[in-house]
RNA sequence: GGGCGUGUAGUUCAAUGGUAGAACGCUACGUUGACAUCGUAGAGGCCAUAAGUUCGAUUCUUAUCACGCCCA
């Protein structure tokens, strides 16, 4: 009879469904509570593999809490990524031909918000087609109102307790979108450089001194000419001048221990405005600093005219066939070099002189440092910590502002003067400018915004709602847990724990889950140029959302990354595919799954035995999943699921369920159904749709909702495990061993043999009797003997007890002996790695007891297993 | 240069100071009373290398060799 197939695509639509229009993602009142903060995507992302896993992880923790008496709130939204959001609209207005320097500010951000509404919920919907229980009529974005609220008094706030200032500096300069960006946006890439080597004239004089450089165009920025104090080699050269060529400067020759000796050739030009460690001399050094490029990255009006507009590797081949020109280029190597590429535009980021917002990082680290020390918040795997110190002990000041449109505008107000006023709006900053200028003046805005992660840095709190103090905010803040990639640590993490403890006080999580990446199947990183992504929209499309859930889940190894194939996928759909057909059966055979039963009352060795291991199989699944022990926790289902239940449960329960005792009937089709049930409730974290799906098939429902998702998990139970339990292992194990043995004698599995049990201890045989039906039926045997019959047989030992079977055609003895010798063989080294171990002195003085102990046991069950295999391999002959 | 991590079955990964496990893949065979997206059985490992600690090391320590990532 055939049930129906499991449609994932039909039921998980509709699943989702019911779930929302039910609102049964709502923090339901309850004793305790449990709270976690969605990472927010980027508003122009779509789902790939590492959201897949971040949010199957956070879904598994927050529906288990949900089934286990917490109040429970997954708090999702997006993040308004300035960067990312401002290029793509503006590219998509390029493309109808408008520029938005034309529409100006006001209406491109109008635009943005145009292009939010329409796209910016795809992430969203695809994070749903996921199965996530998010709170989403909470829904949060980083440029909502009340969000860009906390952001400004953050900002006031940060300003008045002098934890942000304005400073000119040497920024990160990105050319491509004319904005600066933060030190963790630039990745250092090696590449392949050229070092040029260059002659500076000294004055006065026919002698030159030679400089080694990578970046020859910076040389119109040049201002001195550094030589280490212990270069004995430069020391006539002190307090001499060179001559910049081309330019004509004079350069005073300083000394600076950051000139190395072993580097080029120990002297080095220092051009303080487009070089970190240039600038840092600069400052020693009282220099000038002269910047030479605008923010595009070409050569301003500060170099010569030939020069001016040239971009920057332009004006490099330029210059460098000048200096050939005037005989003043040496040589060039070729070496390989870090270079700062830009993480979003992709362009070799410019250190560039400007004027800038900055956080004081220091500062705002040290509480955030203290509360991980004190272990207020830890981290899983605890190692991340490391990380998390490393960056916070060399942290620097973090370059907040960015001349973006789209963002949090700059909460700060200039007067004619320069003089600023920070508030949190307009008519404040005016109030204050009155009361310093004694008269009524008008202010200018800064035009800059904030860096993303400003905003993100706020996450925890400022979605529920602070600084309004709320019911949410007292309620879930600290929020449970984060569960977050690696990657982001700095960037996010870092910031979240620094303005958290600030402005809260506390800290913003109790527990930081960080997770690995997911790669492809060959453990590449999955990158759009190499062509491996692997979309999940595709494999939910394929295999369901349930299994790419599980198996992201059961591949959640923490510090490793999760190679991805989609081989695995498919074999987790199977799994979803055999609770389908279990059901089927339960179905077919009327198992009653609304029904109680207590376990107290059961009195089939079977049923206890399946409770017993439904019981052990939640307990560790609990502890797994309080370790964050994801694949562990799935695994440990898996296994009682598939071994246990659908494997050796359910056809050892059929022998009764085609029986005529109705009594016992009954007991099976109770157990079975309650198992079942238990088993829904245990799955529903990992896979929602088909759980749920299969609870309103079979209209259970508890006291207070008819959905599965707000059901409750198993109390605890306990069942001890008594001999009868212990029988139903020894069942399987004989029916185990019959099996193999027919298999190694190529008798054809599906034939009867009969048994005979004479050489088994009478207590022993006693379990073959009480259980005839079961052992009869599964391990296919027409009947069990107490004595051997008179013919042909072929001797099996179980854990030391001799079993005689016969079967219809003649059986090759060798084939048997084999076998036998096989076994003998086998034991005989184990025996031989023991008594070794128990004639050693020393072992048996300074191990522990139990352990000797243990050895001995050993040693003796395997002494008898060896003997009787002994004995027959000789009865054999 | 500093830091973190990883080397275990064909593959992907677990576990463990006391006889090495799973999943997938592979091989053979199919018993129609849920399921071939299945069942039963089976093959597969000097636990990277070397030294040390220990009665005992795949597990702890150190070194070496590979590989990966982060920071400078």
């Amino acid at each position: 009879m055939s049930l129906g197939k499991y449609n994932h695509k039909k039921v998980e639509s509709k699943i989702y469904s019911y779930w929302e229009k039910n609102k049964l993602f709502k923090p339901k009142k309850n004793k305790k509570s449990f709270s976690i903060v969605i990472p927010p995507p980027n508003v122009t992302g779509s789902l790939h593999m590492g959201h897949a896993l971040n949010n199957s992880l956070q879904d598994v923790l927050t529906r288990y809490h949900r089934m286990n008496n917490y109040e429970t709130l997954w708090q999702p939204g997006t993040d308004h990524a300035g960067i990312a959001t401002q290029a793509l609209v503006e590219k998509n207005l390029k493309s109808k031909n408008i520029d938005k320097n034309t529409i100006g500010r006001e209406k491109f951000i109008k635009k943005v918000w145009e292009w939010k509404k329409e796209y910016g919920g795809k992430i969203i919907n695809q994070l749903k087609k996921l199965g996530c229980s998010c709170d989403w009529s909470r829904s949060a974005f980083t440029m909502d109102k009340n969000l860009s609220q906390s952001v400004i008094k953050t900002f006031v706030d940060l300003h008045k307790k002098k934890l942000i200032y304005k400073s000119k500096k040497l920024v990160n300069w990105d050319t491509v979108l004319k904005t600066a960006i933060s030190d963790l946006e630039v990745e250092q890439r090696e590449v392949n450089s050229k070092l040029y080597y260059i002659k500076y004239e000294i004055e006065n004089s026919s002698d030159f001194i030679t400089i080694a450089t990578t970046r020859p165009e910076t040389m119109l920025g040049d201002t001195a000419i550094a030589i280490n104090p212990k270069d004995e080699r430069y020391l006539k050269y002190l307090n001499k001048f060179a001559i910049l060529p081309i330019v004509g400067r004079k350069l005073k020759i300083v000394q600076d221990e950051y000139a190395d000796p072993q580097q080029g050739t120990g002297a080095v030009k220092i051009t303080p405005a487009h070089d970190f460690n240039d600038f840092e001399v600069g400052k020693r050094q009282k220099l000038k600093s002269i910047n030479i490029l605008n923010e595009e990255g070409k050569i301003n009006d500060k170099a010569p005219k030939e020069y001016i507009g040239l971009d920057r590797f332009e004006a490099r081949k330029k210059i460098l066939e000048k200096l050939k020109e005037l005989q003043l280029f040496v040589k060039e190597e070729t070496i390989k070099n870090k270079v700062p590429f830009g993480d979003r535009s992709n362009s070799i980021i410019e250190p560039f002189l400007t004027e800038q917002w900055f956080c004081d990082a220091k500062k705002l680290s040290v509480k955030a440092k203290f509360i991980v020390k004190n272990k207020k918040t830890n981290f899983y795997p605890s190692n991340w910590s490391k990380t998390y110190f490393q960056w916070m002990n060399n942290i620097e000041p973090w370059c907040i502002s960015r001349q973006l449109w789209w963002g949090h505008q700059i909460p700060a107000w200039y007067g004619p003067d320069k003089k600023i006023f920070v508030a949190e709006n307009q008519k404040i900053a005016e109030l204050n400018a009155k009361k310093f200028y004694k008269k009524k003046i008008k202010l200018k805005r800064d035009p800059d915004v904030l860096d993303t992660w400003f905003s993100s840095g706020l996450w925890p709190f400022a979605t529920l709602g602070w600084p309004k103090k709320n019911y949410f905010l007292k309620r879930f803040y600290p929020t449970s847990v984060l569960v977050t990639g690696f990657d982001i640590i700095f960037f996010w993490v870092a910031r979240m724990m620094m303005l958290g403890m600030e402005f809260l006080n506390k800290e913003p999580f109790k527990k930081i889950y960080v997770h690995a990446l997911v790669r492809d199947e060959k453990g590449q990183k999955m990158s759009k140029s190499k062509g491996n992504v692997i979309d999940p929209l595709e494999l939910i499309d394929k295999y369901s959302a349930d299994a790419l859930r599980f198996t992201l889940l059961s591949m959640a190894s923490p510090g490793r990354d999760v190679k991805l194939s989609e081989q695995r996928v498919k074999g987790y759909r199977n799994f979803l595919t055999k609770i389908w057909n279990a059901n089927n059966f339960l179905m077919v055979n009327k198992c009653d799954l609304k029904g109680e039963i207590s376990s107290k009352k059961l009195s089939l060795n079977i049923n206890k035995w399946i409770y017993i291991e439904l019981i052990n199989t939640k307990k560790l699944t609990e502890k797994y999943i309080q370790n964050y022990r994801f694949d562990e926790a799935a695994k440990t289902i898996y296994k009682f699921v598939w071994n246990s239940y659908c494997d050796w449960y359910l056809e050892l329960s059929k022998t009764i369920l085609f029986s005529n005792n109705k009594k016992d009937i009954i007991e099976v089709k109770k157990t079975s159904g309650q198992i079942f049930k238990e088993i829904l409730i245990l799955l529903h974290p990992f896979i929602p749709f088909i759980t749920e799906e299969l609870w309103l098939k079979n209209k259970l429902k508890t006291k207070t909702s008819k959905y599965l998702m707000h059901a409750n998990w198993l109390k605890d139970k306990k069942l001890k495990a008594d001999k009868e339990v212990e029988n139903v292992n020894q069942i399987i194990t004989i029916i185990s061993n019959i099996r193999s043995f027919k298999n190694e004698l190529n008798i054809t599995p599906g034939s009867f043999i009969d048994v005979s049990i004479e050489k088994i201890g009478k207590n022993k045989q006693s379990l073959f009797f009480k259980n005839e039906v079961v052992i009869k039926k599964l391990g296919r045997i027409n009947s069990i003997l107490n004595q051997d019959l008179p013919k042909q047989s072929a001797t099996l030992v179980i854990s030391g007890e001799i079993l005689k079977l016969y079967f219809d055609k003649s059986v090759d003895l060798d084939t048997i002996k084999q076998n036998l010798t096989k076994k003998q063989s086998q034991i005989q080294q184990d025996l031989d790695i023991i008594s070794k171990k128990l004639n050693n002195s020393s072992f048996v003085e300074r191990a522990p007891k139990h352990i000797v102990e243990q050895e001995k046991n050993n040693y003796n069950d395997l002494k008898i297993n060896i003997d009787k295999i002994n004995l027959t391999i000789k009865s054999l002959k």
